[in-house]
RNA sequence: GCUGGCGUAGCUCAGUUGGCAGAGCGCCUGCCUUGUAAGCAGGGGGUCGACGGUUCGAAUCCGUCCGCCAGCUCCA
C-alpha cells in the first residue's frame, strides 16, 4: 500500500513500500539529493536510509528532506560529527570509554573515559586537540558509511560489556521496557546511539574541537569524572570562522576585564561574589536605576525599601527556610536566628499586610532596588553575570485575578521600553504549569491563558517552554539577544498564588466579603549587577551617550589653553553633562588615544583657534574630526543625544 | 561544593637546575608646549595569594587553606 507524503510546498507525493527519504530526494531533483542529510517524517527526524513507513504507519504523513540549512538537519550533521570525534579519539586512544554525546546549542560534546591502548587513563589537554583534529579529518577523508542496526538489549550488553563500555552498558539497561536498542556504525567504529544520523562520515565540511574539561558521569558529583570534548560543525568554513570569531570578541569584550579597564567595577578576593562600584561604574548604575524609576512611577509603582536582615520565622513562614537555606546568608545573635534577605517579596507581603486592604486599593505595586545576598557556591561564581550580592529592579503587583491581563500589558510596556531603547530584541517565552505543582489546575489554566492573552494583546508572539514554570505559577521569559547574537534571559514576569496564601493576605472585594489577591513578581534588568555585566558586553564598554560615565573630554593643546579648557568644562557641566578635562603634559595625540581607549564618546580639543573663537574641535569616539563647534551648539547636540537616548 | 588548571608590581606577563625579584604599559617627576589613537629622560612601586614544612638557602620543592579560571550542578 502506498504512503501519500505532503511536502513543505504543500505538494503531495504517493510513494511504494520500501520508498526511503533518499529516493525521494532522488525524484525531487539533484540537487537536493546532493544536499540531503536526512528526512522529517512527520514528527520525527530520521536517517535518510529508512524505509517511510517504518517510521509512520500513517497513509499519509507530513515529509521533508533535511539539510544543513536546517536546524533539525544541522543538529544531525553535528551529531555525525560527534561520532568522528569520537571514532577519533578511539584510534588515538584505543580503550576510551565512551559515555554520551549530544548535541547542544551551537555544537556538541562527547563524555569519555579516555584510555590509551595500556588501559592507563590519559589525561587530554588543549594540545592534544589538533592530533584529534586531524584523525576526524582522516575519518571524514574515508567516507565511511553510516548504517544502523537494531539490536536486542542482550546482543546490546555482551557487545558492550565485552568491550568494557560500563556507561554503554548502564545506559542499555535504563532503557523502558520495549526499546528499540539501536547501534549506528562507521568503518570500524560503532556506538550505541539513538540517530538519526548523515548517510557517511564525508558530508562533514566544517568542524573544530574547541575545547576539554571535566564532567561528572551523569552530572552527579559521586560518580566518575569524566573527560569532556567540546567541538562544533558548520556547513561552511565561512560559517565556522564567523562563530569563532564571535568567540574571540566575546572574550574580548569580557566584562571582567572591561569593567575594571575603564574603571566600573572591582573584584577583590577579600570579598568573593560582591563587587566594588567604581565611581564611573557606580555613575552608570545610578543612571540606570534613576530611568527606571522614571518608568515605573509613570506606570503606578510606588517605591519603598525594607529590612536587610530578618527573622527567621519570616523565612519558615515564606518557606524560604526550608527550600532556600544553603542560598542563604543566615547568622545567630543573642540566642536568635537571622537571615539576609535573598529575595524581597516576604518583605512585600508584610508590607501589603499593614493595612485592610479594600479592592479600591489594588493594584497595589511595590517596587525595590534594595540589596539582596544570595549564598551561591564558590564554584558558580563568575564576575558580575553570578555574584552574591545583588539589587534587582524588583517588584510585586498585588492584583485581583481580573486584574492580571492589564497589569501584564503594564510589564510589558517597561520591557518594550527599556530592551528596545538598548537596541536589544527579545523573545518572549511562556512557561507553564511544571509536573510538580501546587493549587488547582483549573487555576493554572487560567492564569497562563491570562499571559499568553496579554503577549498577544500587546502585538507580540511567544513561544511555549512546557513544563518550565515555577511551582507556585506560571511565568513569562524575555530572552534578550545582545550585539554578537548571545541570548541572556533577565527580564521575568511570575505569577504567584503560593506567598499569598502562605501570608494569609486579603482584600475586601466589592462584596464586602474578603478575597485572595494575586502576586506577580517582576523585575525588567533582573539584577543590576547581571544587567550590567550584559550591558559592557552588549556595548563592548562603548555605552551610548547618555550611559557614558564621561560624556566628553576636554584636552587642551598646551599649559597656555587649559584655563580655556576649564571654562568650556564648567559651561558643559553647567547643562547637566558628565565632562573632564585632560590636561596632562601629554601631546594631544596621545590623550587622544586615552580618551578613545576608555570609550568617551566626545573628544572637545582645544587650541588657540578655538580660544580666539569661542569653540571646541568636536571629535567623535566613532566618526573621528567633525570640526569646529561653538561650545552652545555641542551642547544642545549632546543634551539631545541624551534626551533621545541614541 | 566537586574535578582540573592557575595565583610574581595597578594591568599584561618573563623569571633557567633551589642561589641578589624583572620587562612593557599605567602612575609620579622633569624636559618638551604640543593639532586628532602611544614624544624623550628619570623615578617610585613587591611579605612572589596566606600559613606551615623540607633546605645552609624557597617565587621555585612538599602540605593545608584562600582566591581566580574552565567545567559539573543550579539560576537572575
Amino acid at each position: 500500500m502506498s504512503v501519500a507524503l505532503v511536502l513543505p510546498d504543500g505538494a503531495v507525493r504517493e510513494v511504494a513500500p520500501g520508498t526511503t527519504g533518499r529516493d525521494v530526494a532522488a525524484a525531487i531533483g539533484p540537487r537536493l539529493l546532493r544536499d540531503a542529510l536526512a528526512a522529517r517524517v512527520g514528527e520525527r527526524v530520521v536517517d535518510l536510509a529508512r524505509p517511510v513507513e517504518d517510521v509512520s504507519g500513517e497513509p499519509r504523513v507530513s515529509f521533508a528532506i533535511l539539510t544543513v540549512r536546517d536546524p533539525a538537519g544541522l543538529e544531525v550533521y553535528r551529531h555525525t560529527t560527534t561520532h568522528v570525534m569520537a571514532q577519533a579519539v578511539r584510534r588515538l586512544y584505543p580503550r576510551t570509554r565512551l559515555a554520551i554525546g549530544p548535541v547542544i546549542e551551537d555544537g556538541f560534546y562527547y563524555d569519555m573515559d579516555v584510555r590509551g591502548s595500556d588501559g592507563r587513563p590519559v589525561r587530554l589537554s588543549a594540545e592534544d586537540l589538533p592530533a584529534i583534529e586531524a584523525e576526524m579529518a582522516k575519518v571524514i577523508a574515508e567516507d565511511h558509511p553510516i548504517s544502523r542496526e537494531v539490536w536486542s538489549r542482550e546482543e546490546a550488553r555482551a557487545a558492550f560489556g565485552r568491550d568494557g563500555e560500563v556507561f554503554k552498558v548502564e545506559i542499555v539497561d535504563d532503557l523502558p521496557e520495549g526499546a528499540e536498542v539501536t547501534v549506528y556504525r562507521q568503518g570500524e567504529f560503532f556506538d550505541l546511539c539513538r540517530g538519526p544520523h548523515l548517510p557517511s562520515t564525508g558530508r562533514i565540511r566544517a568542524f573544530k574541537v574547541l575545547s576539554v574539561a571535566g564532567a561528572y558521569w551523569r552530572g552527579d558529583e559521586k560518580r566518575p569524572m569524566l573527560q569532556r570534548l567540546y567541538g562544533t560543525a558548520f556547513a561552511s568554513e565561512e560559517e565556522l570562522d564567523r562563530y569563532l570569531w564571535v568567540q574571540e570578541e566575546a572574550k574580548r569584550r569580557d566584562h571582567r576585564r572591561v569593567g575594571p579597564d575603564l574603571g566600573l567595577f572591582l573584584l577583590r578576593e577579600e570579598a568573593p561574589g560582591f563587587p566594588f562600584w567604581l565611581p564611573k561604574g557606580y555613575t552608570l548604575w545610578r543612571l540606570l536605576e534613576n530611568w527606571s524609576r522614571e518608568l515605573q512611577e509613570a506606570e503606578g509603582y510606588r517605591e519603598v525599601r525594607t529590612p536587610i536582615i530578618m527573622r527567621s520565622e519570616l523565612w519558615e513562614r515564606s518557606g524560604h527556610w526550608g527550600h532556600y537555606q544553603e542560598n542563604m546568608f543566615t547568622l545567630r545573635r543573642d540566642q536568635e536566628q537571622f537571615a539576609v534577605k535573598p529575595m524581597n517579596c516576604p518583605a512585600h507581603c508584610l508590607i501589603y499586610a499593614s493595612e485592610t486592604r479594600s479592592y479600591r486599593d489594588l493594584p497595589l505595586r511595590l517596587a525595590e532596588y534594595g540589596q539582596l545576598a544570595r549564598f551561591e557556591r564558590s564554584g558558580t561564581l563568575h564576575g558580575l553575570l553570578r555574584v552574591r550580592s545583588l539589587h534587582q529592579d524588583d517588584a510585586h503587583l498585588f492584583v485581583t485575578p481580573e486584574q492580571i491581563q492589564g497589569e501584564i500589558a503594564g510589564v510589558l510596556r517597561l520591557v518594550e521600553r527599556v530592551y528596545g531603547t538598548l537596541g536589544m530584541p527579545y523573545e518572549i517565552r511562556l512557561a507553564t504549569r511544571p509536573d510538580e505543582y501546587i493549587g488547582d489546575p483549573a487555576v493554572w489554566e487560567r492564569a497562563e491563558a491570562a499571559l499568553g492573552a496579554a503577549v498577544e494583546a500587546a502585538g507580540r508572539s511567544f513561544v511555549l517552554a512546557p513544563k518550565e514554570g515555577a511551582f507556585y505559577g506560571p511565568k513569562l521569559e524575555f530572552h534578550v539577544t545582545d550585539a554578537l547574537g548571545r541570548r541572556w534571559q533577565c527580564a521575568t514576569a511570575q505569577l504567584d498564588y503560593n506567598f499569598p496564601e502562605r501570608f494569609d493576605l486579603a482584600y475586601i472585594g466589592a462584596d464586602g466579603a474578603h478575597h485572595r489577591p494575586v502576586m506577580i513578581h517582576r523585575a525588567i534588568f533582573g539584577s543590576l549587577e547581571r544587567f550590567m555585566g550584559v550591558l559592557i558586553e552588549h556595548f563592548a564598554g562603548a555605552f551610548p551617550a547618555w550611559l557614558a560615565p564621561v560624556q566628553a573630554v576636554v584636552l587642551p593643546i598646551a599649559d597656555r589653553h587649559a584655563a580655556y579648557a576649564e571654562r568650556v568644562a564648567g559651561e558643559i557641566r553647567g547643562a547637566g553633562l558628565r565632562v573632564e578635562v585632560d590636561a596632562r603634559p601629554e601631546k594631544i595625540g596621545h590623550r587622544i588615544r586615552a580618551a578613545q581607549v576608555q570609550q568617551v564618546p566626545y573628544m572637545l580639543v582645544v587650541g588657540d583657534r578655538e580660544a580666539d573663537e569661542r569653540k571646541v574641535a568636536v571629535r567623535a569616539r566613532r566618526g573621528g574630526d567633525l570640526g569646529p563647534r561653538g561650545v552652545p551648539e555641542f551642547v544642545a547636540a549632546l543634551r539631545a543625544e541624551v534626551e533621545g537616548k541614541r
